[in-house]
DNA sequence: GCATTGTTTTAATAATTATTTAATAATGGA
DNA sequence: TCCATTATTAAATAATTATTAAAACAATGC
């Protein structure tokens, strides 16, 4: 299980517009990745600013970068992502099936 | 599908420690929530900086109010946040399910 | 060597964020 | 009606954080 400060590291890479952006677009491309440069075509965004945008989301875990030849690919982690997601819907509804499945509506609780 | 803004807007909310601590708190309460004031004695922070805490969490659409009496409650909003993983898990590995599957891994494709 | 591609640093700016204290509001019981 | 309880709001302060552009730096491959 992730740990508070780590989600919210996360949490706050990703609470912003290009960044948010970036990461879709990543995840979107699966394990390939994209490059960097055409991700700031994409985004229309500045080299030096995804520069910026992809070190706070390297810091936080959310995605990776491999070299091939002279460019540089990003990929999403999802790993990392499944976590904060589990860490965020951790124990809905205190496990209780009978809260959890209320009204036919199923929160979080993966029993359901 | 909630917009860009508004993902962002709900990421900021929790991407705050205590607000964090107040959501997965509510999370584990289910329907029924919890008092104002027992959050603020859980979690060790004032009154007033829980309202404070409260309002941006209320304003993302993540949490909700309830009038019992003198007492108020505070519920977790589950559409929201499963609205929220919805969008950034989406169109996960282009939606190629070789890829998604690609090493026995599954991403977040709902198909698998 | 040189063009291409990408990162880092610097620096300036702008905006946001969190916290406390004190005042305000609303409820319900005596 | 008055008072205690519960919660929100307002104001002031302090701290933090984020954003971007420009320019320097690094690495690659022809």
């Amino acid at each position: 299980m992730m740990e508070s400060a780590q989600v919210v590291k996360a949490l706050a890479a990703l609470a912003q517009p290009t960044r948010l952006a970036t990461y879709r677009l990543l995840v979107a491309c699966g394990p390939e990745g994209m490059m960097a440069g055409q991700i700031a075509e994409k985004l229309n965004a500045s080299a030096a600013t995804m520069s910026f945008h992809f070190k706070t989301l390297s810091h936080a875990g959310l995605i990776e970068r491999r070299q091939e030849g002279r460019f540089i690919y990003y990929t999403a982690n999802f790993a990392v992502m499944n976590g904060l997601v589990a860490y965020l819907t951790e124990n809905c509804c205190g496990g209780n099936f009978e809260l959890c499945n209320e009204k036919n509506v199923n929160h979080f609780n993966q029993e359901n």
